[in-house]
DNA sequence: CGACACCTGATAGACTGTTACATTATTCGG
DNA sequence: CCGAATAATGTAACAGTCTATCAGGTGTCG
């Protein structure tokens, strides 16, 4: 098992709140490694669970206070579809995010279209609407599973 | 309170059900009422209690199979970040939908952009991937109270 | 009527997330 | 270093959302 993608990238965050004030605590930092480690998106109690293979028994709270700091420095996103979370793509900036999300293997690629969030901007200020944030999550089939779809 | 609106409402709703051959019964359409007379995003629980003000005990099921039904047939519609619901503005047609949520007052406006659907479904082939269905919910401030702000 | 599909009722439980309060850790001023 | 203030964690209980399952009712069609 190559660790050092893992930590590169946990060191990464580590610089970042460093650079922000905030403290990416040792729990924190776990709970980011377990999101980043599944690759997919994971849910809180699978997140608790693992957790808890360490010996330790966390509580819900724990798990969740920790995403919400994930979240607020957007380290994480969450899919609201999906009731679950995923490690941020590219972490070293703001940006607004969409997900296009395969129903098959549960594969998620984040995209970070400016196109795409100002066009929905400029909708939504066309009805005198000021948007603060957005969710634009797409369901569908990734390139790889319609591949192989004419082989299963 | 003029009952004729949600009439004509729920009129429609019971035509296009039967043109398409599926069954809006009393029960679903109690529902879509509820919903319907909201005017807001309104929760399955929310729901459920309106629902006994009748007298009757409906369990949380009865709740959740009239709202399958309902977003099946296009005549509803769930609001992911909120886990509530709320009844479609155009029906009458198929449509993908965007949402503009305003969080202080928590009213909804329900886009039919074409447009962005069509861009949205662009960006995604660009990756090889086969969007089925999208959920674009915006969160922020309407029209309306963002004209009051500087009073309040 | 009998068979079948559909709709409804009702109990229980799974999964997701929160409140409230006690405890521990860390930071900061002196 | 001490102590106060702030931030983070531990713990128990609970609320909200949704589903599984089994049973009973209603309708239609032959």
């Amino acid at each position: 098992m190559r660790k050092s993608e893992l930590n590169r990238f946990l060191d990464q965050a580590q610089a970042m709140c460093d650079e922000r004030g905030v403290r990416l605590t040792a729990q924190r930092r776990e709970v980011l490694g377990i999101i980043h480690a599944a690759g997919q998106p994971i849910g809180a109690y699978e997140i608790l669970e693992r957790m808890r293979q360490g010996g330790r028994k966390p509580a819900p709270p724990t798990v969740y206070r920790a995403l919400e700091f994930l979240l607020q420095e957007h380290l994480i996103h969450k899919l609201e579809t999906l009731h679950a979370y995923v490690a941020c793509s590219h972490p070293d900036h703001p940006h607004a995010s969409q997900f296009l999300i395969c129903s098959q293997c549960g594969e998620v690629d984040e995209l970070e279209s400016a196109g795409l969030d100002g066009t929905l901007s400029d909708l939504a200020r066309t009805r005198g609407f000021r948007p603060q944030s957005h969710t634009v999550e797409v369901s569908g089939t990734c390139a790889e599973c319609a591949q192989g779809k004419s082989a299963g």
